[in-house]
DNA sequence: TCGAATATTGTCAACTTTGACAATCTATAG
DNA sequence: CTATAGATTGTCAAAGTTGACAATATTCGA
């Protein structure tokens, strides 16, 4: 007999759109108001679907770990062994669509928080660490004359470059940048043969 | 006749402070009062040597990217020009003082902040395009059997690995990787000489 | 000593933000 | 139709933040 619920819907499209205001006014510098202005709703919904401002910030992180996790296992899993690199690499360096990118600046944003969010802090080194530690696997595998050294080298390396790229392309540097890390990029991985 | 100014230091020092509350509140998080406290002065100094609160942005914004130019400009006045390359390159890859990771967050923050300060997005593409063709000049000086595109496609990949390296060790990622990550650079400039 | 420029402190009203809670509305199963 | 769980809206007081300005204190040179 219960009205159906709404939870599920409600607590996304506020978590949306938090992000949006968290690019526009700055993560302490977004208010509840202007949360739910920017979902089209009232501030006591924040408070009757999450919370205080804490619980929304809570939320936020966790939905942000669980979405890289998910892109990162689940993407994957119908890709054959041989061809996780090059499938890394392209997700690595591909233009991404706006979603994504304001997902990658959160994360920017939570790092430079690590301070007030110590639990972020934890979620998002382990979430580094796991994608690391992922795409050197990936390199052991796809090029077994290299040293798991060399595989954990690239791979951080690799790493660092493809998200501080993409940092820098949203930022608004010269988009040309974009294909020089890229071919960096596979270079390094190429080296690995030899 | 009229007292001595203390504006100079008064301004470094309510500066030095707000880089301070940055870390520890964020930047819209941190208030007036706050700042004034962590100098150990009251609010009403801020408003006598710098301003209202658009001004003690603006203020921040542009001593560090002032700094950040004299970093690049005078600390090399004195290397001899076959030096440049591996001055630079202990530069990036040094273990920094707090004052200078410091530098590099706010740096980060304002990034991630450049809707709100469009004035600030302008400076740090200028600084980042300067710092990557000083050092891509470097390279074809040093390096002169590659070509430019080289130079500069090394050059860029070595500052994003140097970037992002120092914000993932500021955030605690585990410290091997620092040497991994300046191996690897080191391993792309000597891929210069064939 | 005195005057002038500057430092420093204090106070005020207006505005914003937040947490808490009350009250009303509405869809759905029985 | 009706009861009920949940959706949605509204209102308040408390606390914090800011901008503006008044007022006082201090130093330096003449």
């Amino acid at each position: 007999m219960p009205r159906k619920s709404m939870a599920k819907q409600r607590r996304e499209e506020l978590l949306d759109a938090f992000e949006r205001c968290i690019i526009k006014y700055g993560l302490e510098g977004t208010s509840l108001e202007q949360v739910a202005d920017e979902a089209q709703m009232t501030r006591s919904i924040i408070r009757h679907y999450i919370g205080n401002r804490d619980d929304l910030v809570s939320a936020l992180i966790d939905r942000l770990i669980r979405q890289y996790a998910e892109q990162l296992t689940e993407n994957y899993a119908d890709i054959p062994p041989e061809q996780m690199v090059s499938y890394a690499v392209d997700n690595m360096f591909s233009q991404k669509d706006a979603l994504s990118v304001r997902e990658k600046i959160i994360i920017d944003v939570l790092m430079t928080a690590k301070e007030r969010y110590p639990d972020a802090k934890k979620k998002l080194i382990q979430m580094y660490d796991a994608v690391i530690q992922s795409f050197a696997s990936d390199l052991e595998r796809q090029y077994p004359n290299a040293t798991q050294a060399q595989c954990w080298q690239i791979a951080y390396a690799v790493v660092c470059i493809s998200e501080m790229n993409e940092t820098f392309m949203w930022l608004g540097m010269n988009p040309r940048y974009h294909a020089d890390a890229r071919q960096v990029a596979e270079n390094l991985l190429a080296s690995l043969n030899s």
